[in-house]
DNA sequence: AGCACGCCGACT
DNA sequence: GTCGGCGTGCTC
């Protein structure tokens, strides 16, 4: 992460013109308002306007039980509470009030995700310290008196303060710059030759200039960079697939969007996957802009959140680089949204609130009149369907350096192969890894396993070792030499005798995961720096970030990766990538698994070869005749796409139907299945709106974390009102006990 | 989400 | 008798 330092240039007010394009209604003392708060409510609730009133908008703290609690002011109240009971409103608290459009994005994105708007609400308010005063901190200007004795030391604190004018420093961050103790400073404050001036902790994000040149684009570049430019310029909705392989300029592309819209005075957002929000990519904001941008993720400081939340309310935030979630801040003015590779998994969320960034960036833009960009090399297929379909426009842009830098890729026929037991790399990969080692290049194995073994079993009984509390098979993981769960994160001591049969020793590791690859790489190559990218083997994503930075610079030959070494990191040094089971994830009940496979294996390919280079793909598959695989090698994107699409539409699931999950769960089976077969029973509202309900059956893992899981799956045509029927089916369902109902409106995931 | 209210088992 | 378990229900 690159530090913006604590020395910005101070800057009064807001960076944006000042946008009034509407003016919310007012509510005088006394009078009832309508207050959404944080609280799981699911309504709003009535009180009456605080002394000097409040507008419509407003962040107020309300009295809610004996509890002071954050709520928005939603409306005029809807008087059906008793008066005399009616409590006030305590105060309006410093920050800039909601806007309208940022209400209406909440409703209809709590409709959509049939989720309370109150969870909408506390994930617009994900910042710390909202309810506080500005948080304030002394910095020194220079003042008018000359000190009586001028010293070297007090000349150097003086000199300081003259070379770097416009600066706002603390008094410790004086004396470091002009090497002299606090106290010389102290002595000069005493003197009023320094004045202390009490500023606003969170300052304005330093300016970035649109002007700036930006990196030489090509026609092709130039043409997209053009029509985006144009569209950001028109000022209304609309939404562009802009798709580009790897290498291809997309980034620089959609700068230049990103500096359009800044020059129109409004503000942009670039969302990335989390683990794509790196230094480096900041770095190339910073070169195009001349500053760095606020920044927000999961890993940000409680003082980072708070200045991000109210530099953005304030408009003094041009543009913002998040993951998932920057979709919820509260924007002045957004005039443009960035998904970038939007195919991406990790822009749906899978708890709690589920919603898809992705679409709620749609949403959000087309409420707000801004224009979105979904980047990807590898479009989801809804994305590519509502291009096709002409909902979206589409910009393809060609590789930079032409078509033969895309890597050579190839299928390695496994069937042909006798590998020894217990071993997956094949002579070919293995050949070719040699190859690089001699002359110092980069090799990456991808395998989507982490751990050492995914299953343990018996070999005197075939028992296979499964989570207590899951019905999850449970992966060995040698480096804490214990066996864990996925699914529920429980671990145990890898048992020396079988847990059924008590017969010792003949417990055994089968099937590959990424430690036991490195392990077999280390065999093959001791001489080679091998690097192991598993997310279980960092403890922070700074860590990890960290360590894909020093890989990039070459710190490794043989790089092992699960799924994230597939999310667009760029080593430059590699040139072959080899892709240990190509296999995983073609079969499964998953409606993507042919897409995921497909985005995963085009992407990681993209990673060979990248730079000048040219790169080689293996793809290790015992069925290379697959249309996935065939696809892949042929390089025909759009012939998958198409067939995949074929497929979808005969089956009439998304992008051409519509599907929704039902997760029940508790620890008592038996109850969790009852409001399984009472709600399938009592389906009325669904039948009328023509939907289909199938279940209740056991979810895919029948049992997390001791909770039986219970599903049930609605599919339904295009044109069904589909979130309507569905509350109406649960509007009367009260859940007893710890039973639990989770509603997942388009499911990525079908657990 | 909290926090109170309330209705049944094992203690002084 | 009463202390306290956490199921149920309310918060303008």
């Amino acid at each position: 992460m690159i530090s913006c330092g604590r020395r910005e240039t101070v800057r009064k007010g807001p960076v944006l013109a000042p946008n009034t394009a509407d003016t919310p209604e007012f509510f005088p003392e006394g009078a009832r308002v309508a207050v959404l708060t944080s609280q799981p409510l699911d309504r709003l609730l009535d009180y009456k306007a605080p002394a000097d009133g409040c507008f419509r908008g407003a962040f107020v703290e309300v009295p809610l039980g004996p509890r002071k609690v954050l709520g928005v002011i939603w409306g005029p109240g809807s008087g059906d509470f008793d008066l005399a009971k009616l409590r006030s409103v305590i105060r309006v608290l410093d920050v800039a009030p909601m806007r309208d459009e940022m209400r209406a994005f909440l409703s209809k994105a709590a409709d959509y995700t049939l989720t309370p708007l109150s969870a909408m609400l506390r994930l617009a308010t994900r910042a710390p310290g909202l309810s506080d005063p500005p948080s304030m901190r002394k910095i020194l200007r220079l003042g008018s008196a000359a000190p009586d004795r001028m010293t070297d030391a007090r000349q150097r604190v003086l000199a300081v303060m003259e070379e770097f004018g416009g600066m706002a420093f603390t008094p410790k961050e004086l004396a470091e710059m002009a090497g002299v103790t606090p106290s010389v400073v102290k002595g000069l404050v005493k003197q009023q030759a320094l004045i202390e001036v009490e500023t606003p902790r969170d300052t304005a994000y330093p300016h970035l200039d649109p002007e700036l040149p930006g990196k030489t684009l090509t026609a092709d570049q130039e043409a997209a960079a053009g029509a985006l430019a144009k569209a950001v310029d028109s000022g209304a909705y609309g939404t562009t697939l802009l798709k580009g392989v790897t290498g291809s300029g997309k980034t620089e592309v959609y700068l230049e969007a990103v500096a359009a819209c800044l020059r129109k005075g409004r503000q942009a957002l670039v969302l990335l996957p989390e683990i794509a929000l790196t230094a480096e990519f900041l770095k190339r904001v910073e070169a195009r802009f001349g500053a760095t941008p606020a920044e927000w993720h999961s890993g940000a400081t409680m003082t980072e959140r708070r200045r991000v939340w109210r530099m953005v309310g304030q408009g003094a935030a041009q543009l913002v680089i998040g993951a998932r979630s920057a979709l919820f801040l509260p924007y002045r003015d957004l005039g443009l949204i960035i998904v970038d590779e939007e195919h991406d998994t990790s822009y749906k969320q899978d708890e709690g609130v589920m919603y898809n960034a992705r679409d709620m960036a749609v949403l959000r833009a087309a409420m707000c009149s801004a224009q979105v960009v979904l980047a990807s090399a590898t479009p989801s297929l809804e994305t590519w369907a509502n291009a096709e379909a002409g909902k979206y426009k589409r910009l393809d842009l060609k590789s930079r350096f032409g078509a033969s830098v895309l890597p050579e890729m190839r299928a390695v026929d496994m069937r042909s192969k006798a590998l020894q037991p217990s071993t997956w790399i094949s002579p070919t990969l293995k050949e070719a890894m040699a190859e690089r080692l001699e002359r110092g290049e980069q090799s990456l194995l991808f395998l989507n396993r982490r751990g050492f073994a995914p299953v343990t079993i018996c070999r005197a009984c075939g028992t296979q070792v499964a989570c207590d509390n899951c019905d999850a098979r449970m992966v060995e993981h040698r480096f804490m030499k214990r066996l864990m769960c996925h699914q529920c994160g429980a671990t145990k001591p890898v048992p020396t005798e079988c847990p059924s049969c008590g017969v010792e020793g003949k417990m055994a590791p089968v099937g590959p995961g990424i430690e036991r690859l490195s392990e077999e790489a280390a065999g093959l190559f001791p001489d080679a720096r091998i690097a192991v990218l598993s997310s279980d083997l960092f403890g922070s994503a700074r860590a990890l970030k960290a360590r894909i930075e020093e890989i990039a610079a070459g710190e490794a030959d043989i790089i092992l990766g699960t799924q994230l070494v597939a999310k667009g990191h760029n080593f430059p040094l590699l040139t072959l990538v080899g892709v240990i089971d190509a296999d995983l994830g073609l079969q499964g009940s998953d409606l993507r698994a042919g897409e995921r496979t497909f985005q995963l294996m085009r992407q990681v390919a993209g990673r060979a070869g990248r730079a000048e280079r040219p790169g080689v793909a293996l793809m290790q598959s015992f069925q290379p005749e697959h249309p996935v695989i065939r696809a892949i090698l042929s390089g025909d994107e759009e012939e998958f796409w198409r067939a995949e699409a074929e497929q979808r539409r005969i089956a009439g699931v998304p992008p051409y139907g519509r599907m929704a999950g039902i997760v029940l769960s508790g620890t008592d089976l038996a109850q969790v299945f009852d409001l399984g077969n009472h709600l399938a029973r009592n389906n009325g509202p669904l039948m009328q709106a023509g939907a289909q309900l199938f279940g209740p059956a056991p979810a895919p893992i029948a049992r997390v974390r001791g909770r039986h899981r219970v599903r049930l799956l609605i599919k339904a045509d295009k044109g069904v009102a589909l979130q309507d029927a569905i509350s109406r089916w649960l509007a009367p369902v009260r859940l007893k006990g710890d039973l639990r109902l989770n509603v997942d409106i388009d499911p990525q995931n079908f657990f």
